[in-house]
DNA sequence: GCTTATGTATCACAGCTGTGACATAAACAA
DNA sequence: TTGTTTATGTCACAGCTGTGATACATAAGC
């Protein structure tokens, strides 16, 4: 008995079995069928929700970068206002903002995986490249955001350029993210989380 | 007339193809047929110096090691030593040597392209994962052997926890690549350039 | 009732993939 | 010379790809 479907929930439930590809086999692997398949899905049945393979990939792309985005903002508004707990709770809410963008665990590590490798796709695929530009610059702008409340409130060590700073961050937090993925029995995710909270102790003022 | 050909040059010659294939068009438009026509050959003559698509993969990602490797080992032998060197020179040598990894120019830019492909694909082909994983202990002990340098001689300053640092400039350094690759724009090659020395200039001692 | 929209399913088609089998021809070895 | 290796080229096959066209049932609106 058809028709009492949400298509936004099936959209999304779509997304979630490309994902779960995506994860095991790479996106390459990512195929109409295959997706159809992992769904439990007709692929006559996908395609009444998506006009085509490339709408797929933008919608997922897009999905993925809005489900970070909002864990993203969730954290941020748990964390809130911060200054009247001790330094050392500070230190550690405050990373917690940047730790949402690590794979720390399976939620995470999925997305992570994802992003990777959607943006990797984005740099020869024109109908993802925006979307990689913009999570990019969004990134930035959320580094920058997080280094400009450390140095207003004086928790930045004298003499440090910002937006080098900002640079640094994203490039290491990328780079943990990617070593992470690709090598998770050598950098674990402990591993990760010591090294940003490290970066960010030797950033504060000492 | 047939049979003068070299067959290692005929096969750095198709390596070769590949390598502009995947930085045009990405790995998974590297096929077998696109490689031919990229390197001006027939598919049969491919195939008779390749015994598999398999076979042909891996020797593309080992020549790409390979050449990383030897870049960095004969740059390694042209710093040599710089202790009689005014301590500035030292540190543009000293940086010098990882800016071997960086995407700075065209040949090295191919190099990161098609090795960030390479180990994305690596994560889900077997075929490909030890490449994948000895090259990242590489390029750890390359990092490991500069920072263990650097402390030998009293350069690095005081408190500082070795594999920690190992781990945050190796994240930084594939972090400055995959947005070097990716967004040249927003990531200069003298942004990378001025970020790893920045790093490198603060774990010296001050 | 009838009509329209929605969801599910099947088929066919052209295009690409890796690969096996084979033909041809030139260079070398006996 | 004859035979063998090396090199190039062609064909066909099964498998997968995205996509268009189509059928058919169910639900909703009239």
């Amino acid at each position: 008995m058809p028709k009492q479907v949400n298509p936004a929930t099936r959209r999304l439930d779509v997304v979630d079995a490309l994902f779960r590809i995506v994860v095991r086999d790479g996106l390459q692997h990512a195929s109409l069928r295959a997706v159809a398949d992992e769904a439990q899905l007709n692929t006559g049945s996908l395609r009444h929700y998506f006009e085509s393979q490339q709408e797929l990939m933008r919608f997922a792309m897009q999905s993925m970068l809005d489900r970070v985005a909002t864990r993203m903002l969730r954290r941020l508004d748990e964390v809130g206002d911060v200054d009247a707990l001790p330094l050392s709770e500070q230190r550690k809410l405050r990373a917690s903002v940047l730790e949402e963008l690590l794979p720390l665990d399976d939620v995470r590590r999925t997305e992570v995986i994802v992003f990777v490798e959607f943006i990797m796709a984005a740099r020869t695929n024109p109908l993802l490249s925006e979307l990689a530009r913009t999570s990019a610059l969004g990134t930035r702008s959320l580094v920058r955001r997080a280094l400009t409340r450390m140095a207003g409130r004086g928790n930045l060590r004298t003499g440090i350029e910002i937006e080098a700073e900002i640079t640094r961050l994203v490039a290491l937090l990328d780079g943990l993210c990617l070593n992470a993925v690709l090598y998770p029995d050598v950098l674990s995710a402990q591993d990760c989380v010591a090294a940003l909270r490290f970066h960010l102790a030797d950033l504060e003022a000492h």
